[in-house]
DNA sequence: TATGACATGTAATCTGTTACATGATTAG
DNA sequence: CTAATCATGTAACAGATTACATGTCATA
């Protein structure tokens, strides 16, 4: 009775619909952008659109018009959006940091013509906070590794540093954010 | 006929059978470390494992001794071996970087215990020569963007400082390991 | 002897990949 | 008319997740 859960594939569809777009279109938004981590294959999409509208997250309608050609395109349902909403402003756990960025990373940038430039914010906030003792972390194992294997050590020092990198990144994002605000953007 | 191409964790488990082990060891290690982003759970482990045997990779034996309970500990095989260190040794492409750098520092990681610090070295040096046309790509990339939201383009500097801190990071290692190469150690 | 940790495995299900199939439209 | 491209899909398969099943051993 729980609601089935949806893989990032979907969460990343439903993001695109917030522009109105056929399969195809999205193909091609996956192929040319830095999205092609999400799999661009009609194979994957086409399925996934039919399990989105099956839930009633989304809604295709022919294309009237130009031609016979037939073409269908997805609009985002209320449900879709509100799901969509509700995922984006999940707060940012640890599970999320150290299963790989790319899931936070797509909800940031989903976040503002999702929602609004409040949420990337929030997002980034959530994010500067779960860092820090990830990182605490992170540091400590590094000095129960003094024993280890160069590489072992090495490689731990890599992540140490991109996480560093990201923190260093959400501070001047959020800085960012503050100042337009301030500015008064739409 | 072409041989059958090994996913991810099965070369994550060839790596750490250059200590011989048994499924539930390996188990333990991926969910204690920093592997945990390949999955301990029994249901992917096992399957894998009796894959890599079926390949001729990897050989089980159950143990003797201390109590009846079973207790298989999987070794490599010559071939496995030859496997893993083919793998590792493949030079770095705009895909691997593209695509997530997680099978990048896999095999970093691995490259010592399995190789020797001459194959690490090597893997920064290719990791260092990909690395700087596709900074490059992405300085490009977000030249092209001053348009787009303020989210997208945040969402490209956080992908470009990652990368930079990458850089920095191999360059960091490289002379790690060049010092060590010069003390003579092992 | 009952509980919990050790150790191994299986079955159902879901998602994604690869490769193929189909038909409409446009360009030469 | 033919080929290329647009646009949508399907089928077979591989791999992972989840949840369950089984049995051993130590300890209270």
């Amino acid at each position: 009775m729980s609601p089935p859960k949806i893989p990032a594939l979907g969460y990343a569809i439903l993001g695109l619909l917030m522009k109105p777009s056929s399969g195809y279109d999205l193909r091609k938004v996956f192929s040319s952008t830095s999205m092609k981590t999400y799999s661009g294959s009609p194979g994957a999409i086409y399925p996934a659109l039919q399990r989105l509208e099956k839930q009633d997250l989304i809604r295709g309608t022919v294309e009237e018009g130009a031609g016979l050609r037939r073409r269908q395109i997805f609009r985002l349902t209320p449900k879709g959006l509100a799901e969509l909403r509700a995922w984006i402003t999940l707060p940012i756990t640890r599970e999320d940091l150290s299963s790989g960025l790319k899931t936070v990373m797509l909800r940031f940038a989903l976040s503002e013509p999702a929602i609004g430039p409040d949420a990337s914010l929030a997002i980034l906030k959530s994010l500067e906070t779960a860092l820090q003792p990830h990182l605490r972390h992170l540091r400590e194992q590094l000095q129960a590794m003094k024993a280890a294997p160069a590489s072992a050590r090495l490689a731990l020092e890599c992540g140490i540093r991109s996480y560093e990198s990201l923190l260093d990144w959400a501070r001047y994002a959020i800085t960012t954010y503050e100042k337009e605000g301030k500015g008064g953007t739409s």
